[in-house]
DNA sequence: ATGACTGATGGAATCAGA
């Protein structure tokens, strides 16, 4: 099976990019997020009529994650992260698929550094750890999924010396994605392609897509049941290349049945 | 080098993104 996340940068200005996606790879899991969109104005018919069951969490202009399961409909389990009842941002998003447990999630970019914007993002981070730790606990086969607003290394940058003090590069962020891998998460992508240049962002000005200057920031994180069934990952950039595109390319993995 | 696009809101200019 196939499972995808895709930050698409606005439902509605994406949805034939979406949708011709959808029709050309039919995944039979994804996770969208940067909706931007209300809740009650989300296209859920336009993907119910593709063949997809949805669950949504939208808002106004900002965030907003989806998780979609072709010819099923996804179970909601959590619809933010569950240790911040505070916290208004549509940023998480936690299904169970088939006996999958899935997650669609949007970290905040945290620019500029200093400021709370930035303390913000790493108390998400945070937030994340604790809530993945009880994930990996109860040892669920378990998909963490999206726009991590992390570049994990330097290979995961075309310019790294431009971006060390950047929000999405800075140590400390860094430091709080490799703790996710070193408590038992597996990058999908960076596992089965470990040397090798992978970019699911590429900015929209300065010809950044066609000069490949680009970013690695959307992953599947997977718990140590399913990454036993991992065998393919890659990045669709022909869908960055599409009329009226997404900044970000959807980012997929095939699983063993 | 923080600019350069793009989307959403609202109906212009501003915020936010990464």
């Amino acid at each position: 099976m196939r499972i995808a996340t895709f930050n698409v940068n606005g439902i509605t200005a994406r949805l034939p990019v979406v949708l011709n996606w959808l029709e050309a790879f039919r995944p039979d899991i994804v996770c969208l997020q940067e909706l931007k969109i209300p809740q009650e104005r989300f296209p859920a018919d336009a993907f119910r009529a593709a063949g997809y069951g949805v669950v949504w969490h939208g808002q106004i202009s900002w965030n907003g994650v989806a998780i979609l399961a072709k010819g099923t409909e996804p179970e909601e389990l959590h619809g933010a992260l569950p240790n911040d009842p505070e916290d208004r941002h549509s940023r998480y998003l936690e299904a169970e698929v088939g006996g999958l447990r899935i997650a669609s999630l949007y970290l905040p970019n945290g620019n500029p550094v200093p400021s709370p914007k930035f303390d913000y993002k790493l108390r998400w981070f945070s937030r994340l750890h604790e809530h993945a730790a009880s994930l990996l606990a109860s040892g669920v086969p378990t998909i963490l999924a999206g726009d991590f607003n992390v570049m994990p290394t330097a290979l995961d940058v075309y310019a790294p010396e431009r971006w060390l003090d950047d929000a999405l590069f800075r140590p400390e962020v860094r430091e709080a994605f490799r703790r996710l891998i070193a408590e038992g998460w597996t990058d999908a992508v960076r596992t089965l392609h470990p040397d090798q240049r992978i970019y699911t962002f590429w900015k929209y000005y300065r010809g950044a897509f066609e000069r490949d200057a680009g970013l690695r920031i959307d992953h599947l994180l997977l718990s140590p049941s399913v990454a036993s069934r991992l065998e393919a990952a890659g990045v669709d950039r022909g869908v960055r290349g599409a009329q009226r595109p997404s900044d970000h390319a959807p980012v997929w993995i095939g699983l063993t049945d």
